[in-house]
DNA sequence: TTCTGTACTGTTATTTGGTACAGTACACCC
DNA sequence: GGGTGTACTGTACCAAATAACAGTACAGAA
């Protein structure tokens, strides 16, 4: 299935805002007026193309007879559900489908910030942060973090090398990194990174990259 | 605000199945034809006597110009949704529209037991649960808990004498109530409540009931 | 008894709206 | 260079749809 142009994204959203807004679909001169055309047949054009790329379907002599498609997905699924990451497969990006465990119902607005996908802790490494095994946490994907925030730090796991995500507290101190767990058991020790050595070496993978921050957490049982 | 009569609702009953079914309003004529009417006045008549009454608004001049009011909670229906309870009107039950603050979007079924409603913690006296200020706790709605369990009491406050809701530990023996914060600072102090004097006594009015038990909770900041 | 509301039929005027056809312009791909 | 897709303008026709007017019939309330 082909993607929407620009202009075809538009479009559709307006068709969207005018179901939400009035209750009922927009006319070809509708849309040629809220985008300045001056002939209703470029809207004609685009709603075709829409429909010929599946996402609505228009129903022949019938005015006003557009119909959207794929908006159970959009409204029930994506809008207001989070992916659940688990491991996370060679190479992909975090949010990658292959990574999604399952969706859950949950507002991402919920999270402060907002919440771009879940992540299910195990062990009791953050136990002092009040973050316990079984927490689902909701992590706000960016690269970067400052000193002290607690991030879900991608890397490696030592015995099957295998990508995982885990929580830890991040310090920087020029290159060298500290990531903290919050559990002063003799078990649960720093892990100390320093970025000197891998800095110009393209060939090498950094073994740990910054998927995000810490955003709040669901505990799923009494 | 009128009622509607037989003919009225089931007209208005066709038009919403056609906007879930075609996802556009139906003419004049599609309800003339689907009430077996030989002429589309009859449909028009009925339509302004639903829009006098405050059921639907025709929009004028529009083609389909039918817009379905009141309609906001039967569409997005509350069903991945809970109520947020915050204080509790005297004589009302907890999930009474009064007592609803706002509608969070979680999906009930992801906390165990499942969540009826959600209560905003406020200060420190479940701590050593690992249940902190600013905690929105889910709780499962049941009349009774067993020893140990976490449960949201009802009671009043001590110096606004208004129901509130509190997490407290449950215990039980015989007629004595013990509810207990998990916090070992001195300041929480066990509550005892003896419910002997109590009894059958109709005309005093319980001053504590079990709304629900602990079910989970969600943490919205990081 | 009259008035108001419901529940229609029948006809017609007018506007709204869908759709076909003929173009222009630009961008990208092979 | 030709083909295809996007993104429009402009004209025109005609079916779809609204809406107004004029009725009929019945039922319940004032």
């Amino acid at each position: 299935m082909s993607d929407l142009t620009q202009r075809q994204t538009e479009i559709l959203d307006f068709i969207r805002s005018q179901l939400r807004d009035t209750g009922f679909p927009p006319t070809r001169e509708d849309i040629a007026r809220q985008f300045g055309f001056s002939s209703k047949t470029g809207a004609q054009d685009h709603l075709m193309a829409i429909a010929r790329k599946g996402f609505i379907e228009l129903v022949p002599g019938n005015a006003r007879g557009i119909r959207l498609l794929k908006e159970d997905e959009l409204l029930l699924s994506h809008q207001f559900e989070l992916p659940l990451i688990g491991s996370i497969a060679a190479g992909t990006p975090i949010t990658a489908e292959t990574n999604v465990d399952t969706w859950l119902r949950i507002d991402p607005e919920l999270f402060h910030p907002r919440a771009d996908f879940l992540h299910r802790v195990a062990g009791h490494s953050m136990k002092e942060a009040n973050i316990l095994d079984g927490d689902i946490v909701g992590i706000h994907a960016q690269d970067d973090a400052d000193n002290g925030q607690i991030v879900a730090a991608v890397m490696p796991h030592p015995k099957t090398g295998e990508d995982e995500i885990t929580l830890k507290r991040y310090f920087r101190r020029g290159k060298k990194i500290t990531l903290k767990p919050e559990n002063s058991a003799p078990a649960y020790k720093p892990l100390e990174i320093d970025l000197a050595p891998l800095e110009g070496d393209s060939q090498e993978q950094t073994p740990f990259r910054i998927a995000g921050v810490y955003a709040g957490l669901i505990r799923p049982r009494g």
